[in-house]
DNA sequence: CGAGAAGTTGACACGAGTCAACCTCAGTGG
DNA sequence: CCACTGAGGTTGACTCGTGTCAACTTCTCG
C-alpha cells in the first residue's frame, strides 16, 4: 500500500486549517485499521467508541430497518469524517458502517480525540461543519426521496458519484469504481432491476455507456436535466 | 399572555443543566418575538443570523424543491430550539421556518448567543445534542419513506403527535392542536386525499375519531401496530 | 470449461397520486 | 335568525409508476 498518487490526508475535512503541528500530533494519535470488502466496522445502535476517517477504499452507511430490511444512507471515500458524533457526549451511533471494498480507516477512540479536540478547537469546528453538512444532505434527500421520481433520484446518485470518482476519458466521465446495479438501486432507493432499465434507456439515448460494474457519462448536460436542474443543496 | 401552567423554559432542552444563574443571563440576552399563523420566520437558504427558541405555538420546518413543491420536514412546539446552526461557524439554514398557528419565539441573535456559549458550555452542548438528535430523526424518516408505506408513515406521525402534543380525554388521547388533513399529510408525505381515506378507515375500525381539524386516538396499540411495531429510533 | 455472479427483459400487480364531484360544517352579513 | 359562502373533508373512478417474480443471457474467474 505504497502512499502513491494518493491526495495527501492533511488536506482533508479533518484537518482544513489547521497549523502543521497540530496535524502532526492528531495524525500520531491514531491508529490504522484495515477492512475487507462487506465486513462492518461499527453498528448503528451501538455506543460511539471512536473518530474514523477514511483512507483508502469506500464505506456504506446504512440504516437497518427491524425487519431487516436496509437503506444506504450515502457512501463516502477517502478523507471523510465518520462517527463524527464521537466528540459529543454519551451517543449511539446512528448508522451501520460497512466496508464496500477493501478499505482502510484511521481510528481515534474517543479517549484520545477528546483531549485533542480541546487542545486544538479547529478540529472540533471540523468535525462539527461535517455533521452540519451530513444534516443539510440528509434533508436535501428527505426531499428528494418526497418528490423527486426514480428517474431523477438515479440520475442524481450518478451525477454525485461521476463527482466524487469521476475521472475523465475519452468518451466522457468514467465511474472509477466498481459499481454494481444493486449498489447504484440502493444509493438511489430504488430496484436493481428499475435501475438498470434505466440506464439501459439511458444508454440508448447517448447519456451513458453502460457496462458490468462500470458506467461512463457521455453527457454530464443531459444527465442533469434528468436529475431536475443541476444541483440543488 | 400570562404565564399559566406551560411549563417553565428553564427545563427545556436550551437550558437543561445550567445553572440557574447562567438561564438568567441566557434568558436575558433574549428577545421575544410574535408570529402570526402563516407567517415566515426565516428562509432556507439563508445565512443564519440567530437562534430561536419556540415560547408558544408550532413552527414548520420545511424544505421547498426548486419547483416550489414544500416538504415538511417535521414541526416543533414549545421549548424547541430552532436554527441551532447558528453558532457554528458561517452558515446557511438548511430549513424554512414558518409559524403553523400564532406562535412566540425566544430570539438570540449570533452576535449575542456567541459570547454566551463561550462563557457557558453547557449551552453549546445542548445546543449540539439538539443538532445529533434531528441528524439522528433524519435518518430515521429517510429510512421511513424509503420501506414503509403510506399508511406506516401516517400511523407514526400521529403517533408522535399525540406524543408531543396529546392530552388525555374520555374516549382516549385528544390531539390537542388543531390538525387538518392537508398538514397531517404534509407531515407523513402523501396526498391530503390518500390521508382522509387512511383516517376513515381507521375510524371505522376503532383506532381513531375524527373530525374537522380534530383526531382523538382511542388505541394507542392498535396505532402503534399499523405503524410497524412501537417506535425505533 | 464450468459455475456462479451480474445484468436484462417481459409480464403482471398494486399502491398511491390525481381529478372531479360532492358533502358538510362554521362563520358572516343582511 | 337564516341563507349564503367558502374552506375543509370525503369518495369514486381512473391512471401510472414501480416493485416483484421468473426466465434468460452474458460475462468473469478459478
Amino acid at each position: 500500500m505504497a502512499p502513491d498518487k494518493l491526495p495527501p490526508l492533511e488536506d482533508t475535512a479533518l484537518f482544513r486549517g489547521l497549523t502543521p503541528e497540530a496535524v502532526v500530533e492528531t495524525l500520531a494519535a491514531a491508529t490504522s485499521r484495515a477492512l475487507d470488502a462487506g465486513q462492518t466496522l461499527f453498528l448503528q445502535g451501538e455506543p460511539v467508541d471512536a473518530l474514523y476517517v477514511v483512507e483508502t477504499g469506500r464505506l456504506k452507511l446504512s440504516q437497518v430497518t427491524p425487519n431487516g430490511d436496509e437503506v444506504t444512507v450515502r457512501t463516502v471515500g477517502r478523507g471523510a469524517i465518520v462517527a463524527g458524533v464521537a466528540i459529543l457526549d454519551r451517543r449511539t451511533l446512528p448508522v451501520t458502517g460497512t466496508a464496500l471494498v477493501p478499505s482502510r480507516v484511521l481510528v481515534w477512540p474517543r479517549s484520545r480525540i477528546l483531549p485533542l479536540v480541546v487542545k486544538h478547537p479547529g478540529l472540533r469546528i471540523n468535525v462539527l461543519e461535517t455533521i452540519a453538512d451530513r444534516m443539510q444532505a440528509s434533508l436535501t434527500r428527505i426531499r428528494e426521496l418526497s418528490t423527486d421520481s426514480v428517474g431523477q433520484r438515479v440520475a442524481r446518485a450518478l451525477l454525485g458519484l461521476a463527482r466524487e470518482s469521476g475521472r475523465a476519458v475519452a468518451e466522457g466521465i468514467l465511474i472509477d469504481q466498481p459499481l454494481g446495479r444493486q449498489e447504484l438501486a440502493d444509493l438511489a432507493g430504488t430496484s436493481m432491476f428499475t435501475a438498470s432499465r434505466l440506464l439501459a434507456g439511458w444508454a440508448r439515448d447517448g447519456v451513458l455507456d453502460v457496462g458490468r460494474q462500470r458506467v461512463v457519462v457521455r453527457s454530464l448536460e443531459k444527465l442533469e436535466t434528468l436529475a431536475g436542474g443541476p444541483e440543488q443543496p
